[in-house]
DNA sequence: AACCGGAATGATAACGTTGCAACCAGAAAT
DNA sequence: ATTTCTGGTTGCAACGTTATCATTCCGGTT
């Protein structure tokens, strides 16, 4: 037992201020009831003693922070980046405070994190999960806690959720390779199963099926530029009567390494074969060649996301779930 | 007056086990103090009762977190994702829960950043500030909470520091494109005044002073893609003589603005302008054309600076401060 | 038979904050 | 002169946890 040695408390300013120390506390809380004599004494002696709240103290009193917490599968993707800022300058203007946790792609990770926002009581979730339905997330539930499903529609109705629609998104991408004339598309994925690249899978399955596209699925290393390069290797080193006439890469990153590996490899882009990304980054547009993506409306994801989280915290009565499913919008440009 | 409803609490577990609660904290504090029978009553209730430890109690009652907090400026930014990631492996992997806090390019967000980590009671700080010295980083020095910079050098002996060499990088930029036969270089920049790019400006500076090359600064709208086809537009609008023979960005990802908006506006790269940026982010080597650039070590810089931290935490009087600043690399490719 | 040592468990007091209830002067109403 | 009010202030208990210290219960020693 030897709790930090020193430190300003509360107590500590109403001495100096020569009051009680719950007048400080009504001071710094509800600031209407004291008499602005006192307010101004106690203000001062706050800032000459360099007085700092103990949140945790706070939150144990008040049996709750004010903190939310967003878990992300990949961080360093612009995408997520994009969303994760607009979700917390959203959380931020109605005075929550964002922890950001980064799965890493692992869900052994993710299950740390969801523990210790749960050990830290976070007024809410926004999480874009590994797996549609993570195991520990029950707690919060049990607990009342709101969660909101981010880039992932919801498993069940007592969440809500705002997610692009990667089904039409992809099948979005096979229509315009067949109108284009493509007829053997290849989808380029790295191992992990994310429910968004499940959904792009699978859309492009149903669109390939219904125009008579073939198909093939191609796993690489990774979901970054360097596992793109890989798969144009693959590609490029089979015989041109082997290769497909056109890749959708998952993402504009791989997307990117395709496209670039491709041409180092003197392989015609998209004369013979076309390259399509996922997710418009803004490095898209700068690619080796301009490149054709899907555009996801990532700010729009993350800051309503946030709101539903904010609503549901703040009216749990009149809150209603709801399940977002944001049309993506597909744009063309040279690789295709 | 009215705390969370339902909460489970040690309490409710050490009735449900039949021991006092201050058993149940020895079960999940101190294991080896408690019989293997009681043990697993115990453990049995928690997991039955679904009992998830109250960090803010616990924080309070030990007067410190295990949290640290991490606060950049551009959490978006691909360098910046790799550091924070980086650092925040090394920080779990010793046992801290990491707060990620973004500033946004804003001093005000990064004050109250600030006051939120002072608040929370971090175990210490990570920061690559915007100023050099951000006026609210004195409560964490008079409470004696280690506090690391990042990316930048430390304004003073008392605090660690891990960062790329800037000016030595933007020299390297700067020589090299003198060796090539350039002897007008155009500096693009964004508005905001980071160290790091004030660095880099400065190192340009006396390089090109001492080359004898001529340096120009286009201060464009921002530092990211559209910025750099913005500065592009600028430069090409010029008559053929007005312009540089060379462009240092100082990110990539303004480079690749730059390089791209240029292409498209049928300068020729590198026969008429050279390009050059600046962090070597991933998507650097599939950029319109493979560009030349610095390469910062950004994990190793994550991962160093989570280290020092680590280490000034747990070893307060052992440790020592250290401004460690790691020798960038250029990396030369198809734009100079 | 009395004692001791150790292992296991339990009672208790904080940690810093907040909201309620109580309090207290003095002013206003009776 | 007594009562009622009211704007200001204060005492106190509680939030859930953990470290300390005390206690109990054994089997083993003297």
């Amino acid at each position: 037992m030897r709790p930090r040695a020193s430190a300003i408390t509360v107590r500590e300013v109403a001495a100096r201020a020569g009051v009680a120390l719950s007048t400080v506390s009504n001071v710094l809380n509800r600031p209407e009831v004291v008499a602005p004599e006192t307010y101004a004494r106690v203000m001062s002696a706050v800032s000459e003693l360099g007085y700092v709240r103990n949140d945790a103290a706070r939150a144990l009193r008040l049996g709750e922070s004010n903190a939310v917490g967003v878990i992300v599968s990949e961080a360093s993707s612009p995408f997520f980046a994009e969303v994760t800022q607009a979700a917390g300058s959203m959380l931020a203007a109605s005075g929550y405070a964002t922890l950001l946790g980064n799965s890493v792609q692992d869900p052994r990770v993710e299950n740390d994190l969801i523990g210790l926002f749960e050990a830290q009581r976070v007024r809410g979730l926004l999480i874009s999960p590994m797996s549609d339905r993570p195991d520990s997330l029950g707690g919060f539930a049990g607990r009342g806690v709101p969660v909101v499903y981010v880039d992932v529609p919801a498993p069940s109705s007592e969440y809500c959720s705002v997610a692009g629609d990667n089904h039409l998104g992809a099948r979005l991408v096979i229509e315009h390779l067949a109108t284009r004339g493509r007829r053997r598309v290849a989808i380029v994925r790295g191992p992990a199963e994310f429910p968004q690249i499940r959904d792009r899978v699978a859309g492009a399955a149903v669109a390939a099926r219904a125009l008579g596209v073939e198909l093939e699925e191609i796993v690489t290393s990774g979901y970054f530029v360097n596992a793109g390069v890989e798969a144009a290797a693959i590609i490029a080193a089979r015989p041109s009567t082997g290769r497909p006439d056109a890749v959708f890469a998952v993402n504009d990153l791989l997307a990117m390494g395709v496209l670039a590996g491709l041409i180092d490899l003197d392989v015609d882009v998209p004369g013979e074969i076309a390259v399509v990304g996922y997710d418009d980054v803004s490095v898209a547009s700068v690619a080796r060649r301009p490149l054709t993506t899907v555009r996801q409306p990532a700010r729009e994801i993350g800051s309503m996301s946030a709101a539903m989280l904010v609503d549901e915290i703040e009216r749990p009565g009149a809150h209603r779930h709801e399940g977002k499913l944001l049309a993506p919008e597909l744009v063309i440009r040279a690789t295709s």
